[in-house]
DNA sequence: TACACTAATAACCACTTGGTCATTAAGTAT
DNA sequence: ATACTTAATGACCAAGTGGTTATTAGTGTA
């Protein structure tokens, strides 16, 4: 009703001087797939109607399904279209990189929040963590394209720290994880949490300095000189 | 159609020794929030259809909507019935602990893991993560109820550490992040990727041993003797 | 046994919504 | 101009769903 009534009006608003029938078939996918994302992510799959995602590309609801047979090809199209190459770009990238291993982690996690963290795309992740189960495919996908490529790049990083004598061994497997798990946490917060401003916001760069240097240098009072040193520990 | 025939078949199979019309005023609420939060965990809010609720309840329907008045005050129901004062309750604990804070810090971990992320409990957190933008006022409820008191008693051990000369200084605003967000990507995790059977799974014992381990020690081959020593970084 | 009270039911309704299709009209070649 | 192709529309449909209510039937009481 709303959406219908808010159509109507916008249109009947500017109807003297609208025009109907733009013949646009080039740019009509991919105004839908961006307005899909936006709505997607802000509302979820189930809570977006189609009519809506149709009006915000600026057309029919007939129109969307003339490009999309459905709405869950939709969602898959969508999320495979905002899940670029940034990850093996990235991993290309780092064969290249000069200077000492900890440099090499924060670049990474600072650039992986411009390329990717900041970006729409971001929104991509908490869809697939949210709609998972009711898309296994699209999780697998994810998981192909996404999940074991990040965790492969991680794991060369802290690999290459280890392999210079700059880290001390870990349990890889386990160890990417402190790496993922505060930079998805991030876009997790972002997208639920966050967006209902509750109290004072996270911001992104301090966020991830903290992140990234608690896991190179641990919060011990004992380690190198960067922080001020004190008593012992039990 | 499905829902509706398993409902009917389940029942017409038994249909003989039957009993309909059982009375239990006091055990429906209970039986219908588990039901609930069963679904609502496993499919989300929409996906899930109310009749099913009842159905796993093993009731009709009607007496569903005789005990919550709509889908959402029954989503309500379930989150604020499964956060409980788990962490308040924490928290009165970790006055009377005794020993270096890393343990304590490794203690509160593995004690959140037993009690909440291991639990059904655990969903509620991606349900609200997932559903907040739908819900602003479960996400504000969420977020009073267990984000703020989750942090304080986060910061709280870390200020002991801070205190007694354990840890080094730390931006608490930030520092806290460091042990949330592997506990709560964990659970993400848990009930979203990993339910789908994708690789290796994570071991959740193995996986916040190493995080604590990382987050105090860091990674840095310099630090104490905990690990094998090696050359310098840049 | 008869009666009241109410927990529980199942048929039912109103409305939403994904998806279809006959119709319209914008571009284009003749 | 005219005819033809096809992008775009919007009225329409069938299915599904949240929620209601008249009815049924346990349970306690006299």
């Amino acid at each position: 009703m709303s959406i219908k009534a808010l159509i109507c009006n916008t249109v009947c608003s500017t109807d003297t001087a609208r025009i109907k029938h733009v013949r646009r078939k080039e740019a009509r996918p991919g105004e839908l797939l961006e307005a899909a994302l936006d709505l997607f992510v802000a509302k979820g799959f189930a809570a977006t109607r189609a009519e809506e995602v149709a009006a915000k590309a600026g057309v029919s609801k007939g129109t969307l399904f003339l490009y999309f047979k459905s709405k869950e090809e939709l969602f898959e199209a969508v999320v495979r279209e905002n899940m670029g190459n940034q990850i093996s770009q990235g991993l290309a990238e780092m064969d290249s990189f000069q200077g000492s291993t900890t440099d090499m982690l924060k670049f990474a996690m600072f650039a992986w929040w411009e390329r990717v963290g900041n970006t729409k795309a971001s929104g991509i992740s908490k869809l697939v963590m949210s709609e998972a189960s009711n898309f296994p495919a699209l999780a697998n996908f994810y998981h192909e394209t996404v999940v074991k490529p990040g965790r492969q790049l991680i794991r060369a990083i802290l690999q290459r720290g280890v392999d210079r004598g700059e880290f001390r061994t870990l349990n890889m497997d386990y160890a990417v994880y402190s790496v993922i798990a505060p930079l998805i946490f991030l876009t997790m917060w972002k997208h639920s949490l966050a967006a209902c401003s509750l109290d004072a916001p996270i911001d992104p760069e301090t966020y991830i300095n903290s992140q990234a240097d608690i896991i190179v240098h641990g919060i011990l009072a004992v380690s190198d000189g960067s922080a001020t040193p004190a008593a012992s520990a039990a």
